[in-house]
DNA sequence: GCACGGTTTCCACTCAGCGGAAGATGGTCC
DNA sequence: GGACCATCTTCCGCTGAGTGGAAACCGTGC
């Protein structure tokens, strides 16, 4: 038996990216949730700001829920810090440049400067992408717990034929991305996109990934490495600050 | 009498910027709930994503509050679209740029770039500030319906000595904004902060402000009028074509 | 004017939600 | 080591908050 509340939650859950805003009934229908019973919680979180009615009636998320997300522990100050840096990234590179963190077994993306460049960029701010597909994602995965890499390693989906789904491949490329401490992709994310990626470290611990998608890394691999590396020793010396 | 959803949402509304973690006292208490319930109702929160635990067995809000206010109609592309503009705004002044709208009666600040200057602060993304103290605020106070501006002249509250809380000094302060296409303020927010702020504009609405914060606009007006607007008009041609 | 789809409102029935109290846990002080 | 305190967790009898099908309302298109 659903209690209220996982009702009401059900209804905020019905809302993602590919669904920004909806009607009552498809409301209703993505909550599982009777009309009447849909209507009167809406109305509710309405009330309250975090949905909110556009002017023929629509529902959207509430900017209610905006300010909440805000105090999310993810956003203290990462991503305000971060800023600067990435676009120093970005002026260096002329890249699409990205702050990452994990979570759970994904990667999430905080923060992106788009480039300017027509490579195909699949990742977007609160987008949630494969740890072993990304560059990111293996700077990441490569400093995650053990048990997180096993649990990645054994499930290992391909994304574009040159994913990396043979977990023996893919160990061995985390102990690469930890010596050489720096990751890189060719096209395993998304056809003609590759990427490179360092750690962002507090201290000694590894608590975010930069990176930037290029359309080949092998050229500029060293200097891209080195804009990334300056990038984020000063993200990290204004972390260990605060 | 007090509804479940109600209720739900009054543990989410007991988090703002002084309070991000809580204990579960501290929570019920500021829900005006007794514990029992609170406990309750926040273990439904925290299953679902709303609220998280931490190690030791604070509230904070969870992750799932953060994706869900990204798709706030508010950021649908515009901070990331307005992102370099920002960062070429900070390139060209060093100063503190600001983006912002328009939130009821009060200015809400989409993102931010800090500056290096030692100019007193207050705005964090998220915050809201009043529209008549500061420069973005007049830009957006100027261009908001009468009724709008007629119910903020109706209620100027004094932050600083500098304030301007006489009506017809902001009315006329308005029109030249208007005349003038930016708006300025003189420690009106701040003491020891001038700011300088323009319209965002898409074909011909007001959409956005985006402003400055430096130690004294008069010098430099001029050029950070320009720079500003430079900026504006880049973002307001790319929000032309989404 | 009618049909249709979506939204809003009603209300008899029922079980989800309530919260005080008791127990459990952890930290501090003497 | 024991006493004390604050916080957190769990229990459960009672009852009114919540339910959702059905009807009414509304707007649009033909």
């Amino acid at each position: 038996m659903a209690t209220v509340t996982s009702r009401a939650l059900a209804l905020l859950a019905a809302f993602d990216e590919g669904h920004r805003r909806l009607t009552l009934t498809a409301l209703a229908a993505r909550a599982d949730l009777p009309i009447a019973t849909a209507h009167r919680l809406a109305a509710e979180l309405v009330a309250w700001g975090a949905l909110a009615r556009t002017s023929d009636g629509d529902y959207v998320v509430g900017r209610r829920l905006w300010d909440l997300g805000l105090l999310a522990p993810l956003n203290a100050g990462l991503v305000e810090l971060a800023s600067p840096y990435l676009h120093d990234l970005y002026s260096a590179t002329l890249a699409t440049a990205h702050l990452a963190v994990r979570d759970g077994l994904e990667v999430l993306y905080l923060d992106r400067l788009r480039g300017t460049a027509s490579v195909p960029i699949v990742s977007t701010v609160g987008s949630r992408l494969p740890l072993h597909a990304t560059g990111v994602g293996k700077v990441l995965l490569a400093h995650a717990p053990t048990e997180v890499q096993q649990a990645v390693l054994g499930a290992l989906t391909r994304v574009t034929p040159y994913t990396v789904t043979q977990p023996g491949t893919l160990q061995r490329q985390l102990a690469a991305v930890r010596r050489d401490d720096h990751a890189t992709t060719v096209e395993e994310m998304s056809l003609g996109a590759c990427s490179v990626a360092v750690p962002v470290r507090r201290d000694d611990t590894v608590v975010a990934a930069l990176g930037v998608v290029v359309a080949t890394p092998r050229r500029d691999r060293s200097r891209l490495v080195g804009a990334l590396q300056v990038a984020a020793n000063g993200i990290g010396r204004e972390l260990s600050r605060t």
